[in-house]
DNA sequence: GACCTATCTTGTCGTCGTCAAGTAGGATCG
DNA sequence: CGATCCTACTTGACGACGACAAGATAGGTC
């Protein structure tokens, strides 16, 4: 076959969409810059996505898939911390170890996210897990998640990977470890 | 005279800018675009900023000008609240009322900010007015200070902010009243 | 009155997103 | 087995952008 219907192109944009996403952030994700990278005509990815925008809505909604996964992640392998303690952290890990894709995942509101099936799923499911965890359990009626810790602990928690990530924490900057230690003597605080 | 030689191009251009990027966000603010705004050719605002990053490193400097200003006015307007409080409020009002010249402003870490110096001296005064006011106050050691709710504050604020800017906080979405009251609140039982 | 330099113009290049029109080739059906 | 069709791709074009180079002009200086 010759290499004229690539098969499976839209993954193939994707899989290069992500890498140079998380290596050289959202800027260099461009349509024409992936086509050369998989080798096809510069307006071959437009057949997939739409637009620009719509790609980086996905490459947002697989962020929030990766946060999700990495919250589960921190709850199953919680060694003795409370529930609470344990997804903030996971939450943190993901920011620090993905800069470029938590960047995008949350700057997604300008981009039309609803346009995207996928990021509304996985925003969702996001919040869920957020919510159930930080706010009284599964069990919860919404009024008693609501009135739950998580809004203070998810702001708490969003604002440490932003600001440690647009380098505006002055004494930490730079100390990723002694970063992540703070935050989890807050997080400790935050739970009692 | 001619209009050769505007007199003020740089200030108009920033002014220009300025609105722009408060009205459209910082996609909007093209070096071309201004250019024609203002009523120049199209390379003229290159001679007054280097390239389009410096432009906008500029904006964010102002930004951290407009952000210490609103701690500055909540802390003097301050009824009744503690000073940690009322910095907090005056910073979230600021983000709230400007979310373009906000974002663009914690944004900047990825534009060289080091380029500017007027961008250096404000980051450096918004951090110092944070440090002060909570962590001890101005006569605290600096080890007193790094001991301070400084972090916690900040990042409990910070993350409020950005969350409702992009949209993320779904039982809030677009109740700004609501969420300004329950975000006083967080701030309140912080300080305690 | 010559010149000097900061400021602005004109012109150009390469890159980008997006659209339109054409083309290849596997699937479907006669 | 061959005509047809639709999906996936190509080629080509347009306008906007940032950036650079070279030229023009004004206002001050000697």
């Amino acid at each position: 076959m010759s290499d004229y219907h690539h098969g499976d192109l839209r993954n193939a944009l994707l899989a290069e969409a992500g890498s140079l996403l998380e290596e050289e952030g959202a800027e260099a994700v461009t349509l024409r810059g992936l086509a050369r990278r998989v080798g096809v005509s510069h307006a071959a990815p437009g057949y997939h996505f739409a637009d620009r925008d719509l790609l980086l809505v996905e490459l947002a909604a697989e962020g929030h898939e990766m946060l999700e996964a990495s919250m589960r992640r921190a709850l199953a392998e919680a060694d003795g911390e409370s529930d609470l303690v344990a997804i903030g952290m996971g939450y943190l890990r993901f920011a620090l170890d993905h800069p470029n894709r938590f960047r995008l995942t949350f700057e997604s509101a300008g981009l039309d996210p609803g346009r995207s099936e996928r990021f509304m799923a996985a925003s969702a499911a996001t919040f869920r897990t957020l919510l159930t965890v930080a706010a009284g359990g599964p069990d919860a009626t919404p009024d008693e998640q609501l009135a739950g810790p998580w809004l203070r602990a998810w702001a708490l928690v969003h604002g440490l990977a932003t600001l440690y990530l647009d380098d505006a924490v002055g004494p930490y900057r730079g100390q990723r470890e002694r970063y992540l230690a703070a935050a989890l003597a807050e997080l400790r605080a935050l739970d009692r």
